[in-house]
DNA sequence: CGTACTATTGAGCGCTCTCAAAACCAGTGG
DNA sequence: CCACTGGTTTTGAGAGCGCTCAATAGTACG
């Protein structure tokens, strides 16, 4: 059975009323859901699942999810809207740690402390889903399949920030704004958006954060790739007009490297 | 009860012999049991944990536990010596991900797509536990608590990348490798070794791939921390002399982002 | 004792940051 | 309607950090 469509994404303007229909529904489509069931995971079971998870109002631009330091309760799933995640250190300074999109988890990194060690805030009108992880961990305890997306999300969120670490490590600035956009493109594609036509949730100012450059170095490049003919932005209105040559600049090694051998 | 004190780690010039029966204690000791063991693991539960451990034979330099693309079958723990993990590009080109001390487990990564993402290197002669996950899996579907304590151990992984995203994202390349120095004397620490007098495994070319340096920047940052007399440095043997103002430069905030806020 | 590799050191350049200012936008109140 | 204010984004000019290129020195190994 498919789920339906999700209707109302990042990429809608904000103020739009969502419905809590469509959130009701869009719950039953998360991630840990959907890798369970093509994978075996029991009608029934995805019933035990989907009754743990609770459905909280609409949050709003500013919100907090939890902040570091929180006791742990739960995991979270993005609905509808965005979230960006991030360490502060104690004066005052930020680094984004990353900005979650609809169907994304967040919360993983705060299950070993049992507290959260960053936090997460809302970038525009959002619903998102609270996983109470003890009852998580209890149905996980029962069933088998469970268990085992439980450990490949995690995984895969290892994986992900490795990707993340080459990223920062090697490439240059051009390379990281491409890596990003493309990054989002993918996601939104994912979910049924447009993946070459979509609104920004965040800052040049977040955005630079997050890829580890300055502002100003953000938007040097996106004047940079639109005057290239790479994308059109309007302020937060992004349209790609070129993915094939984003993908190539991603892809694309950096000469460095090639001839050098390492022991 | 304690464990007995491991009495062969890295620190140690290469060629020494390594005696099975340490190896087999040293299994005792890694990093699951060491999480399991506090936290209210039954005896005979340790015990079944510590029959599917397997002990392969000491591993010597070049030597790979798997290679990127391998199918995944177990998770590693390094008993004695180090080993580095590596992505590699078509081309050749290496990233180093991580170096990979006693007590430590690697593959963390592999278990989203049942495939090592990753190649792992042996840096000099080491003994390498093997835990087959599958076995794990079906085990940590038995025991509640090490069903948590794999949860931890992967969000801690996680936890641990964002901090090298941080890392790499806004630090200097003083900033770097002094991160890196001190990481090394923590572990040490950890595992009764001296923090402050080390040998290391990697090479510069390994260290400045690994932080995001050119090699030439490693050597004259080693350079330069020997003239300010943070610590003494001949060739591998690194002796940490003034590990405070290590500290120090590594907590230190960068000055940038201090006075601008973030919406 | 050469050969190959690793590490160090020096010189110069380029990318990205910093600093500074102007343009643009949204909201508020006169 | 417009001025005012606080914020974000853009653009420009200059400087510095770390890279590249290149040469030398030191080390391991056959």
């Amino acid at each position: 059975m498919n789920t339906p469509a999700l209707t109302t994404l990042t990429a809608l303007p904000e103020g739009k009323i969502i419905s809590f229909e469509s959130i009701r529904v869009a719950c039953r489509n998360c991630t840990l859901m959907t890798l369970c069931l093509p994978l075996g995971l029991a009608p029934e079971d995805v019933e035990r699942l989907d009754s743990i998870v609770r459905r909280n109002r609409p949050l709003h631009r500013g919100d907090y999810l939890f902040q570091s330091g929180d006791r742990f309760r739960s995991l979270f799933v993005v609905k509808t809207g965005s979230v960006k995640t991030f360490a502060q250190s104690p004066e005052g300074g930020e680094q984004v740690l990353g900005f979650h999109l609809p169907g994304e988890i967040i919360g993983l990194d705060a299950i070993e402390k049992d507290a959260h060690v960053c936090s997460a805030k809302v970038l525009e009108t959002s619903a998102v889903c609270e996983l109470p992880f003890g009852r998580l961990e209890e149905l996980s305890f029962t069933i088998p399949s469970l268990q085992h997306q439980m450990y490949r999300l995690l995984s895969k969120e290892i994986a992900h920030e490795t990707e993340m670490l080459l990223l920062l490590g090697k490439k240059s600035a051009e390379d990281r704004l491409a890596t990003f956009l493309l990054s989002l493109s993918q996601r939104f594609r994912k979910r049924g958006l447009s993946p070459t036509d979509f609104y920004l949730s965040m800052s040049r100012h977040e955005i630079g954060n997050y890829l580890g450059l300055a502002v100003e170095t953000v938007s040097r490049l996106f004047t940079r790739f639109h005057d290239e003919g790479l994308l059109k932005v309007d302020r937060k209105h992004i349209q790609l007009t070129n993915l094939d040559a984003i993908e190539a600049m991603v892809s694309r090694v950096p000469v460095e490297e090639c001839r050098r051998r390492m022991s």
